[in-house]
DNA sequence: TAATATTTGTACGTATGTATT
DNA sequence: AAATACATACGTACAAATATT
């Protein structure tokens, strides 16, 4: 480490590590840091420019100085969490007419709950609404409103659609309904259908 | 990106992401560069020297020359464990008028190549923003088409784009665009422009 | 083996631009 | 309006590691 840039580098981070530098707090600038060191603004700039920035110990405004990153949240960098609440809507097909209204009208209202709304597309295939409804019930959906694959004939993936009753993940389908399931099962397809279902899943969604 | 060194830098990874440079293969040398680009060798290091070698691009070797890096070790590390293919569409209004033109243009292309297809709206609220964009780097995505939350100033929520960068999730933006992210980004907000986008993160996605 | 050339690393100087205070 | 602070970009020189002759 023999490297005068090396120096300031290793100087910054450990103020930084044994807590002299705080997050958002301002560091010395550079014509100081210059002065104190006894180096061009060149050598300066290596050090700070470098990993110090890139690897999140610092961030720079122009104009303003450099300062302490906070690293709290970037630690957590694994440990990304979930939003907060999630609606999944499931369509056959993302362009068929059923779509925007759907869309529009679900929206209008999940907006307002400061929910998040997922779309996803079967293309009428049962293998693509089995893994959409794995995906579903592992928890990352608060509920779901669904049109099923092949409306008219029995669905191999009733199964699955029990396991949303056993999870108390609240539905909805669109479209179709299975006379084996029991659950809140309507035929909508306009704009109000989509509204009114949506408020239905989250009223059912609070127990 | 009106810089020079950052011409330079978006050149050299476009060729990395073209697969035209290949792990461990051997690029021009700051010489090269410096009359390729007719820079001085100053604003070539500063292309190279910074993200590129940071977040695994390149990797350098004195005496020898600068390597184009192997990411596939690396990005192995943040182990998508979905069976398929994710694409996120993040938009502003999900009732807004580019939603339907985008929607249509990017599904059309997408559902061909079996990928799902998730909506998210951010209210045009950076808080919103931030949840959506910190679910997407938690693995679940494989690409994201995103309307950034007030395309006109700066967005406090860079940082979850530049995690976009280091974990590899191309990304492409649509109504605006920021000069500290390197990436992919475009300005465009009709049907052709979605599909064009989507078959562009697809392509990225593939390397 | 030895000398030379190439290539990246460190460090300096200077100037101007842009954003913030 | 002026001062401050970081950003970009030109230049030079020499050191250190590697590659070539």
């Amino acid at each position: 480490m023999e490297a005068k840039y090396k120096k300031i580098k290793q100087s910054i981070k450990s103020k930084i590590l044994e807590g002299l530098i705080v997050p958002y707090q301002k560091i010395s600038s550079e014509t100081e840091l210059m002065e104190q060191f006894s180096v061009s603004r060149h050598t300066v700039r290596l050090a700070l420019g470098g990993e110090l920035v890139n690897e999140g110990w610092l961030y720079r405004e122009q104009g303003a100085g450099t300062f302490c990153s906070d690293r709290s949240s970037l630690e957590q960098n694994q440990q990304y969490e979930l939003p907060t609440k999630s609606i999944a809507i499931v369509t056959t097909y993302i362009s068929e007419y059923i779509f925007p209204s759907i869309i529009r009208g679900a929206e209008s209202y999940l907006s307002e709950q400061g929910y998040h709304v997922s779309i996803f597309n079967t293309n009428n295939k049962y293998k693509q609404e089995k893994r959409i409804l794995t995906n579903i019930i592992a928890g990352k959906y608060d509920g779901v409103i669904i049109e099923p694959t092949n409306s008219a004939s029995s669905n191999p993936n009733l199964i699955y659609y029990l396991d949303l009753e056993k999870k108390h993940i609240p539905y909805v389908m669109i479209n179709a309904s299975y006379e084996e399931l029991e659950p809140v099962s309507f035929m909508m397809d306009d704009v109000k259908g989509g509204y009114l279902q949506t408020k239905y899943l989250l009223e059912r969604g609070s127990y």
